[in-house]
RNA sequence: GGGCGCUUAGCUCAGUUGGUUCAGAGCAUUUGGUUUACACCCAAAGGGUCGGGGGUUCGAAUCCCUCAGCGCCCACCA
């Protein structure tokens, strides 16, 4: 019996994944049966695997397999992104640790060492997805600027431009003056920051009195084009209609009214530079005021900064504090906590600043997305608590900014021309210049002429089409792919990007196929340390994905992610849970090594005890069943995972496999074997999503498999009917025993010696075998005469039951075990009778209920007879 | 500051429309056990005023109000 060794997850784990891609398990191709598809989150082509993606990529494996198995043809496919400003600023600081500075080398050249770059790092994610075990069609992995996705993507842009969707407009950036680029939102930081708020007094036109505004920026003056006041505000209503006279600059400036001014803050009065802060310049939008740039990209002032220019903005700044103060119209000076947006690269202090840039109007093309998800529900969030956010956030969508200053990623098709900077849209420089030359009717336009764009596209420009992109639906809508694929049924992410990418692929899935691009969106939480705290490269409590894989094992990992991992809650991860998952492969391995170890013995017939233990398995198996497919249909894949969990390690092993394993070196009769591996191999076919490699190691141990039966292609079990009676008896068969093993432990009586145990009611309970077998019992009958002096007793249901002990019984014990009982029920049977003569509860109550509580009544009166006549009895 | 959500055992979480003994699971802990698949094990036990307060109701973990603490998203305030 000690021949099968240990279960050896490194060699299991290379075998079958070997053994699934050599068979052509993982692929698709469209047929008859029904298609069940996921598409991958693209991580990052330069990532590497964290427990994000173990948990993301996990969840979507257990849903693939089980779809497998139930008969769909399952298509996970899988790909990587190119993540404009995560990798290009990879390579920016790899050329840099190279001494290359991309300033200092073309477009073309930077590319190609991008390039490089990826081809380099590119496959190891996905290698590493390999290892988990996940079971996606490598057949067709695509990459975000493949080809065929960049022509995608395109030629979305030209069909949106014509439709008037796509137009140039001026947007507040965040400047780095350091690094002369703008920022995304995701890389300024903000840091609290002592500052001062400056009191300074505007001379009001063509009157003696004067207003007092605060500022934290004093030399932003030189760009100021009004002062703005809540209309609200009756301090100020003296100024409606008024104008003022900037300091140093002399410029009139109007006083106009806006109630985003809060009369509380500083001197109620603000001042408006519409270039220079993103609030300001919706104020200027809406009031149209003048826009005026002070700045040089640099940071120094421009000709708007009069005898300040050339100079530093902070130089500035401290000059200009020295000449108000000169002017005697700087009031007065105050310490200032606000925050301050920096570089994340430069740490420089970032600069608002209007640029212009691509955007798409989001408004219109955003409305059937709304609808999808919060009223016909075609398209669910799970759980559905995302819809509040979804719906606050589509409802004050604003237009999306496409445009990026960067090269790597898909360039915007945009060709200028001639002195006006005129432009058109188009796929390829021979379009453009067709079109340019009939758009200006000058035929001597060459190509020569033409300067495409420098910019590229925001990379989720690409990302919101992968739906359709993975399948050639934008370039061929109708080919067959498109339409045995498209839509997919579900969709596993984070919450994070919910707006960037999971709204947007509805928005585009509807635009420009007429569907949504998948049923269900499943969102994952962040995965943290089990002090709660996010998991991050800086913070280094994030374990090595791999590393835990060669500890545990892919199996137990997955295990370990899916135990505490609710939808859309956050996952404290802590190392222990995989160390279950171990256990838990230990626990199965074992029974297999019971299993397979025995001696079959066809002569000998089945024992009672294992028939009736077989019979009531089967009930547990199916009613597990069902409830497992329920936990499936609800996504609530832990649940699903704890129901086998608990299945194989209680229900099988626990109590199924200690009643019909034979006595030590003895035979087992066929018939219980070949039940007990039956159901042993049902248990395989729902644990292999989870556990994918030590199933169908175990399953493929059996003798006489071909490769046509692998279980990754099993067909799950079908549920059938159980009787819920059976499984409600078997829970008194544990009580029953449970209640000998507890007298064998007070009385320290050892599992060897053989116990009687006397009921005194003729009902039948039902495997009286199991009881026997599990219990120990040499005799177990009905009997009128028991004296409690010499028996110890237990109630189970209505069901009084006695051992008979000779010498040592513990009658003090005995009494107080017994009066405790009696306690308690005599307490639960006043609050029953209690609540059954209150008049409101009577005329209220369902009948049902007040049925239910009577019966208590007579079950707990019946109870407390029997133990008030064992009490005296010991007397 | 605006919006949303959360608070149940030491930890991570279940708890369907208020109603059976409804206060649960897993882990952890404690106690006892092992030549007979597994100490990566078996058997048993302890542990919660369901965040505080108030209300509705015959009846509240569940519905309402309020307070406190935490989290997320958005805006980041001159």
């Amino acid at each position: 019996m000690k021949t099968l060794p240990n279960f050896d997850s490194k060699s299991a784990e290379k075998r079958w994944y070997k053994y699934w891609l050599d068979n052509g398990y993982f692929n698709s191709k469209p047929d008859n049966k029904k298609p069940y598809t996921i598409v991958i989150p693209p991580p990052n082509v330069t990532g590497v695997l964290h427990m994000g993606h173990m948990l993301n990529n996990s969840l979507q494996d257990i849903l693939i397999r089980r779809a497998r198995m139930m008969g769909y043809n399952a298509c996970w496919i899988p790909g990587t992104d190119h993540a404009s400003i995560a990798t290009e600023a990879k390579v920016v600081e790899k050329l840099k640790n190279n001494g290359i500075d991309k300033k200092d080398i073309s477009r073309e050249e930077f590319l190609n060492h991008a390039w490089d770059w990826t081809e380099q790092y590119g496959g190891i994610i996905l290698d590493q997805l390999k290892r988990l075990g996940c079971s996606c069609d490598w057949n067709r992995t695509k990459f975000t600027l493949d080809p065929d996705m960049y022509k995608s993507v395109i030629k979305v842009f030209i069909n949106l431009y014509n439709k008037g969707l796509i137009y140039k407009g001026f947007r507040m950036v965040n400047w780095d003056p350091d690094a002369q680029t703008t920022l995304s939102d995701e890389e300024v930081i903000y840091k609290e920051t002592e500052g001062t708020l400056y009191y300074i007094s505007y001379k009001i036109k063509n009157e003696d009195n004067s207003i007092i505004i605060a500022t934290t920026r004093p030399e932003t003056i030189l760009g100021d084009s009004a002062i703005c006041i809540n209309p609200k505000d009756k301090r100020f209503t003296r100024l409606h209609g008024k104008s003022v006279i900037v300091p140093i600059v002399g410029r009139t400036i109007p006083v106009i009214l806006d109630s985003y001014v809060d009369p509380e803050f500083g001197t109620g009065c603000l001042k408006v530079t519409p270039a220079h802060d993103p609030n300001d310049k919706n104020l200027g939008e809406k009031h149209k005021l003048e826009f005026i740039d002070i700045f040089n990209p640099d940071g120094t002032l421009n000709s708007e900064g009069l005898h300040y220019q050339g100079q530093d903005r902070f130089i500035v700044r401290k000059k200009i504090v020295e000449e108000l103060k000169s002017m005697e119209v700087l009031i007065k000076k105050e310490k200032h906590i606000h925050k301050v947006g920096t570089s994340e690269r430069t740490k420089a202090i970032i600069e608002p600043r209007i640029s212009e840039q691509w955007f798409l109007k989001m408004k219109d093309i955003s409305i059937p997305a709304i609808n999808a998800v919060l009223k016909t529900e075609e398209v669910r969030l799970i759980p559905n608590k995302f819809n509040n956010t979804y719906r606050h956030w589509m409802e004050n969508i604003t237009d999306w900014n496409i445009s990026r200053q960067l090269w790597w990623g898909h360039r915007i098709p945009a060709y200028y021309f001639g002195k006006n900077n005129d432009f058109v849209i188009a796929e390829s420089l021979e379009k453009a210049l067709e079109l340019a030359i009939s758009k200006t009717n000058n035929k001597k336009l060459t190509i020569g002429d033409l300067k495409q764009d420098e910019d590229v596209l925001d990379t989720w420009f690409s990302s919101w089409l992968w739906p359709i992109t993975v399948f050639d639906g934008i370039i061929h809508p109708d080919n067959s792919e498109m339409k045995y694929y498209y839509p997919t049924q579900d969709l596993v992410t984070g919450p994070d990007i919910l707006f960037f990418w999971v709204a947007r692929m509805i928005i585009a899935g509807y635009n420009f196929q007429g569907k949504f691009p998948f049923s269900n969106v499943y969102l994952t939480g962040l995965v943290r340390d089990k002090d709660g705290k996010k998991m991050s490269k800086q913070l280094g409590n994030s374990p090595d994905a791999i590393k835990l894989i060669e500890n545990y094992g892919a199996d137990s990992v997955r295990v370990g992610l899916m135990l505490s991992s609710v939808a859309g809650n956050d996952l404290l991860f802590d190392e222990d849970l995989c160390k279950q998952g171990k256990n838990f492969a230990n626990k199965i391995w074992n029974s297999y090594r019971l299993i397979s170890g025995c001696k079959i013995k066809k002569t000998i017939s089945q024992p009672k005890a294992s028939k009736e233990a077989l019979e009531w398995y089967s009930n547990k198996f199916n009613q597990a069943l069902i409830i497992i497919n329920d936990y499936f249909d609800k996504y609530r894949v832990s649940d699903a995972l704890m129901t086998v969990y608990k299945l194989i390690w209680e229900d099988f092993c626990s109590w199924l496999l200690e009643v019909v394993k034979p006595d030590f070196q003895s035979p087992i009769d066929l018939k219980t074997f070949n039940k007990v591996n039956y159901y042993f191999e049902e248990n395989l076919k729902l644990l292999h999503p989870f556990m994918p490699f030590i199933s169908e190691e175990l399953w493929q141990k059996k003798e006489k498999r071909n490769s046509s039966q692998a279980l990754i292609i099993t067909p799950w079990p079908k549920a059938k009917n159980f009787d819920i009676k059976v499984l409600e008896s078997f829970e008194i068969v544990k009580q029953i025993v449970g209640g000998v093993r507890n007298f064998r432990k007070e009385y320290n009586i050892g599992q060897k010696l053989q116990l009687d145990l006397f009921y005194n009611k003729k009902t039948s309970i039902g495997f009286s075998s199991v009881i026997i077998k599990l219990a120990g019992l040499k005799n177990y009958s009905y009997t009128n005469s028991i004296s409690n002096l010499t028996s110890s007793s237990f109630r189970v249901i209505k069901q009084e039951f006695f051992i008979p002990i000779e010498k040592k019984l513990n009658i003090e014990e005995e009494r107080n075990k017994l009066i405790s009982e009696l306690n308690y029920l005599e307490g639960f049977l006043n609050s029953s009778l209690k609540k059954l003569s209150d008049k409101r509860f009577i005329n209220n109550a369902p009948n049902e209920i007040i049925l239910l509580e009577k019966r208590k009544v007579t079950d707990a009166k019946e109870k407390i007879k029997t133990l008030k006549k064992s009490i005296s009895n010991l007397n």
